[in-house]
DNA sequence: TTAAAACCCTGTAGCTACTCCAGGGTCAAT
DNA sequence: ATTGACCCTGGAGTAGCTACAGGGTTTTAA
């Protein structure tokens, strides 16, 4: 299987097939006499875990580590449930302050009504003052 | 001001305060006879400004076109409220994805329980079959 | 037969918003 | 005279791709 099979067969573009063989998540395929890369089904096999785990935003190292568990000799996996905790925790941590951005965003937005102009735009205005409030106690003289 | 002092001031690192620089975002200082910046008060309030956008996770390019609006000839300022706009439907849709995360990971840790070895993980197991349910249906023989 | 289209190769640069470092120069105090 | 705290420039690294540039190969159609 060429490539531009494997990347058909995956729904994964073809620069990216060869970016995960660059960083060591795909094993280096054969090579046709051509210099073209030929690929078994056990790469397509890898390819597909490998997009599975990106779809649930898992990082190329940790895949990396999942690929290792996977195809290496059995160990026990209290790892591997680890490994989806903390990006559980890590995610849920990232929902939590995206909620206060949400917010954030949201009372800067009641600030501005329509037809103003600049020097008049509550946004604007808010951005600056709240900028202000929140600078250092810290003066420094100009001598 | 040096860029030391400013850097207190503002919170910013330093580095950080010259990437600004760089990019555009703060205009270039005068300079002290040694070659070191010299920043005035107008330096203080837009990095502080900057500093405030970047809280909300508002882009450089972003902050750059609010920064034309502060200091530039007055105008409308429906694109202010549009950007703003368009920054929360961003989080939200951010905010519904990893929803979505949260929800795939929770089932997922659900498949593996403490003690297994990795042949046996239900968490392994499930990435695996279902990144094999979700190939492309299309067959590639080998002949 | 030949020319275009479709495929493949390597290597490099770009994206975001920083952060860090190497290898220097400058200035105050000891 | 030397230490230490500053400051400078320029370049590399981060994550995960994506997009070339500049070539070679294979298939298909005129
Ligand atoms: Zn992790
Ligand atoms: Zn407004
Ligand atoms: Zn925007
Ligand atoms: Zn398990």
């Amino acid at each position: 299987m060429r490539i531009g099979q494997l990347s058909q067969a995956t729904g994964i573009g073809i620069e990216t097939i060869r970016y995960y063989e660059k960083v060591g998540l795909l094993p280096d395929p054969a090579r046709l006499p051509n210099g073209y890369r030929d690929y078994g089904p056990g790469h397509l096999d890898r390819l597909a875990f490998i997009r599975q785990c990106r779809s649930l935003d898992i990082s190329i190292a940790d895949i990396a580590r999942l690929l290792d568990f996977r195809h290496g000799s059995p160990t026990d996996c209290n790892a591997i449930n680890q490994l989806v905790d903390e990006h559980l925790a890590q995610i849920r941590t990232q929902i939590v302050s995206m909620r206060a951005l949400e917010s954030q965003l949201i009372e800067l937005r009641k600030r501005c009504s329509k037809g103003k102009r600049t020097p008049d735009c509550g946004i604007l205005n808010e951005l600056t003052t709240s900028a202000r409030g929140k600078m250092a106690i810290k003066r420094f003289p100009s001598h």
